[in-house]
DNA sequence: CATGCGTGGTA
DNA sequence: TTACCAAGCAT
């Protein structure tokens, strides 16, 4: 029996939540007074699927290595991909590379601050072209992830978790956006409720600053969604680029196939198959006499 | 729209 | 120990 009416007030009022926010924020680095546009964008790359904790020395030391999209530009990818070190998915190393690079030579060095040409940049995707749009610049943009989706899920629907992600997302969200200036920080408080209050395994409920949640009001009714199957990780594929990419960062001038063929030899076929789609993705490439390298070593 | 893509911390 | 999870994106 779905209740529809009309949302005259939001069920999360905007104020109670930038007063929680006040006081309980992480004081996380990119968040600091004078972070660029280009370094919270960082930021955002970095945070793409990789805890807080793992994603801070990394991007401490890169600003201070890279600090503008030229100086990113300028540098080598293989030097991209070794200071990305082991955040993870390390496309996404390659794709701010080339953001750095777009951003470098068709846009003067700076970071566009309008939604639709930033997602039109490697690597920039909607949460990512929202998120630089409404922190790194101020604009009332709904920014809605995982974290967005579940508060909302929970205290606005009264359900257990958020579904599967979709375009009725932003409108929730933008029926929940203060109209004023403060939107930002409403967007950014949404957002740390859910990292660290309203969390996926074990809510903690009782410091919740929220005074009306839909879920809590329904008894806490559990999941019935049949969740979504876990990722695998050992002996997958992923695990195995891995491992070659891990040997590479490891050396500054290229080797041999004998060399990354030690790097796993469970499953030949599976460490060829691995290779093929470093080389396919442009993380690795091959050099004239058949050894191999990070992509951009030789730049 | 489902799937592949890294890595390491925690329960 | 296994299983789950962590500010998504591209295809």
């Amino acid at each position: 029996m779905a209740v529809i009416l009309p949302q005259a007030v939001p069920v999360i009022d905007a104020s109670t939540l930038i007063d929680w926010y006040v006081r309980a924020q992480r004081d996380l680095p990119w968040r600091r007074p004078g972070v660029s546009a280009w370094q919270i964008l960082v930021s955002e790359f970095m945070l793409q699927q990789t805890p807080v904790a793992r994603v801070e020395p990394i991007w401490l030391a890169w600003i201070a290595r890279w600090p503008t999209p030229s100086a990113t530009a300028d540098a080598g990818a293989a030097d991209v991909l070794r200071a990305w070190g082991k955040l993870g998915y390390p496309r996404r190393a390659k794709r701010l590379h080339e953001c750095a690079t777009v951003i470098a030579t068709e846009h003067g060095d700076v970071v566009p601050d309008d939604v639709d040409t930033l997602l039109s940049l490697p690597g920039i995707g909607t949460y990512t072209a929202r998120a630089v749009a409404c922190f790194a610049y101020g604009k009332r943009v709904p920014v809605v992830d995982t974290n967005v989706r579940r508060v909302v899920a929970r205290a606005v629907h009264g359900l257990p978790d958020a579904g599967s992600p979709s375009t009725r997302d932003l409108a929730d969200v933008e029926a929940l956006l203060p109209d004023d200036e403060t939107a930002p920080q409403f967007s950014v408080a949404l957002m740390e409720l859910g990292a660290t209050v309203c969390t996926a395994r074990s809510p903690r409920c009782g410091v919740c600053p929220l005074e009306h949640c839909g879920w809590r009001a329904r008894g806490f009714p559990a999941g019935t969604a049949p969740a979504k199957r876990v990722q695998k990780y050992a002996g997958t594929d992923r695990q195995v680029r891995g491992r070659l990419l891990d040997v590479l960062r490891g050396k500054d001038s290229p080797v041999t196939r004998a060399e990354l063929d030690v790097a796993w030899t469970v499953d030949t076929a599976q460490r060829d198959r691995a290779l093929d789609s470093l080389l396919v993705d442009g993380l690795v490439e091959q050099t004239a006499d058949g050894r191999f390298a990070l992509c951009g070593e030789a730049d």
